[in-house]
DNA sequence: TTCATAATTCGATATTTCTGGAATTATAAA
DNA sequence: TTTATAATTCCAGAAATATCGAATTATGAA
């Protein structure tokens, strides 16, 4: 996953996320925190039936931006907050480079509070 | 495309950004500045006939990712930073809210100079 | 073992997206 | 008006994604 080119990477990670259901999960992941959840629950929330949602998730592992762990029957999900930094990161960079102006707009816009 | 859930539009945007070609096409646009790229050298540098450029073009633009000007028989094509801007912003809001620590460290990583 | 539960993988269809040559539109120069 | 250039739109086939019931795997309890 970091042998290869980062943008061939970054769009499948865009592809993972260019959803409505799997951008809500991976949301979902996110808000809920390291905890994560259980697959069954993430169907269920979501409205889509758990073969459906399997795929889904299968596509955000596969992308590198959630990470699943079994604990006996259940498999939880949580978010991989590396590969979500790492997309961000990558999308930004071109914007330092190209705009600069642009990128202070963003950063100040930015805050953990706002 | 703005009355309409963001999330929705968010989607459209990631799957616009979701293509080796586009994703390259609007890092191009991105670091050439305001000035921008006219649409038959975009094709040319992405090695990519001109009636498919201009759909993935077409996507982007739909997308809010980048804009169009006419100027007499050439068409100029800049990224939209405000679309950049809110997409971005949209992606962080959810960490700050469940994970303040990695969006912390983005934040941290992330510089104009880095 | 046998049964039950959680989740995935299989398989087959439906839908969407991608691609690029041909035709068309927009603009300007001869 | 005629010709040329830049770009788009049309169209149709090819390729990739999405969906979800049925079958299967993994795990644990009776």
């Amino acid at each position: 996953m970091s042998a290869v080119n980062i943008q061939v990477w970054a769009v499948d990670a865009l592809g993972a996320l260019a959803h409505e259901t799997r951008l809500a999960v991976f949301r979902m992941l996110v808000t809920a925190g390291p905890d994560g959840m259980i697959a069954g629950t993430i169907a269920e929330q979501a409205k889509v039936p758990p073969s459906t949602m399997s795929h889904h998730l299968a596509t955000l592992e596969r992308a590198g931006l959630i990470q699943a762990e079994r604990e006996s029957r259940l498999i939880h999900y949580r978010a991989d907050y590396e590969g979500m930094s790492k997309l961000l990161t990558f999308l930004m960079k071109d914007c330092c480079q190209g705009a600069p102006d642009m990128c202070a707009d963003i950063f100040t816009n930015l805050t953990c509070n706002g």
